[in-house]
DNA sequence: AATTTAATCAAAACCTTATTAAAATACTTT
DNA sequence: AAAGTATTTTAATAAGGTTTTGATTAAATT
């Protein structure tokens, strides 16, 4: 469902590619990167991101037009255009929202703010599923909203791992996760804990939540049962 | 509820006060006016304008300024600003983004595109009135139109942030924000401030609304809970 | 029976939040 | 403009919970 946020950097200056792809990747997301307007259209086209960091000031063609031009692709309507912008240009910037821009940074780009923008970037896009948050089979609610969990009207409390854990399962009762699943939902594809870590919190799970719950599948990996 | 609407007009030059006085009048509005940013704030704290229209190059203090000065006014805080810009300005027009503006039009102001705006903007201000403006939980209110907080009927000052900070928590009891989500959308994409401050602005609101009410999900975020 | 995989447990490592007090900012009042 | 007051942020440390590991034991599979 949630595949690697693809983003690309469009900037005339080599230093600041590197810095903000430094940034990206290091947080996880796929980057690729344009020199100009006009590399970074043919660019989106083919590589069709999901997030547009577009420098304004540009050889070639300028940010703005670049935005106009790729607003007009259909295939990336959807796709969220974040301008960079020096601050002492002297540049109708104003333009940069008329041209379909979603949002503005200013350089010298900080990482956290540059971080936290995107992410919430993703967040919205990814808002719909979290239509997905609330789970009810039969005596059990876990809400991911409110990340509780209630069996009976009894309050459990999971810890963060936990719930996401049991989460999971029960997203999907009766399926067996593999080992490998579990660890990429869970834990994420950039972290490296051994095998037992997930034992460990399914022992846990078993503590609260019922012994029976939680079927061992030998060789393959766990599934809850209701 | 809707009352005439209060519109005041910046700018420096009387012949464009005049323009605007003259069409805004016409169309039922409310007009003061003004032909600096001191004045303008001045002014603003005594006619509690719904919108304003404010130029930016301005003697004394620039539009910008004036308007970083009128969003941090409780009274004045839902006060709609559009700016004034002549396209050919030497100006980092995104600085008026920055400041809390709204909107903005582009000199020469055509009588039309002006009234336009105006309806529009107009028209937001009436659709969430009170949709977004009081909170009523049990014996809590929360009203941010006065900027106000009354527990059993005993009125609690809070300053701005922690204002905020509760307005978002209890806009929707029982939701986890998360930390990203609550420095989005209280502090705003573009400050970036360390983690502990929202620990502190928890822990100020524990103090006076009841240390019970806020619960840390550790690892994910804070939620309220009635 | 040998081998592989999972369960258990407690200790250690790790992280996140709480709490202060002090510093920095912003706001008022004179 | 200056002094005083309130607010917001930081920094450092304490406190507490969570997560992971590693050793050992148990169970299933071949």
């Amino acid at each position: 469902m949630s595949s690697i946020v693809k983003i690309l950097v469009v900037d005339d200056d080599p230093d600041i590619i590197e810095i903000l792809r430094y940034n990206l990747s290091l947080a996880g997301y796929q980057v690729k990167t344009a020199s100009n307007g006009k590399e970074a259209v043919k660019k989106a086209k083919l590589f069709l991101p999901e997030i547009i960091l577009l420098d304004i000031m540009m050889p070639e063609m300028d940010g703005i037009e670049a935005c106009t031009q790729i607003k007009l692709l259909p295939s990336l309507k959807k796709t969220i255009i974040i301008f960079l912008s020096a601050r002492s240009e002297d540049f109708t910037q104003i333009a940069a929202f008329d041209a379909g821009g979603d949002d503005y940074i200013t350089k010298p780009v900080k990482p956290k703010i540059l971080l936290r923008k995107i992410r919430s970037v993703v967040k919205r896009l990814h808002s719909d599923i979290d239509e997905n948050t609330k789970i009810e089979l039969g005596n059990i609610i876990i809400d991911r909203n409110e990340y509780l969990v209630k069996i009976d009207n009894n309050n459990i409390n999971l810890p963060r791992k936990e719930f996401e854990l049991f989460f999971l399962l029960a997203s999907r009762s009766g399926k067996v996760f593999t080992r490998d699943e579990i660890m990429n939902k869970v834990w994420g594809t950039n972290v490296i804990v051994g095998d037992r870590t997930i034992d460990v919190h399914i022992r846990k799970l078993r503590e609260k939540i019922g012994d029976l719950r939680f079927k061992t599948v030998k060789g393959v990996g766990y599934k809850f049962v209701q």
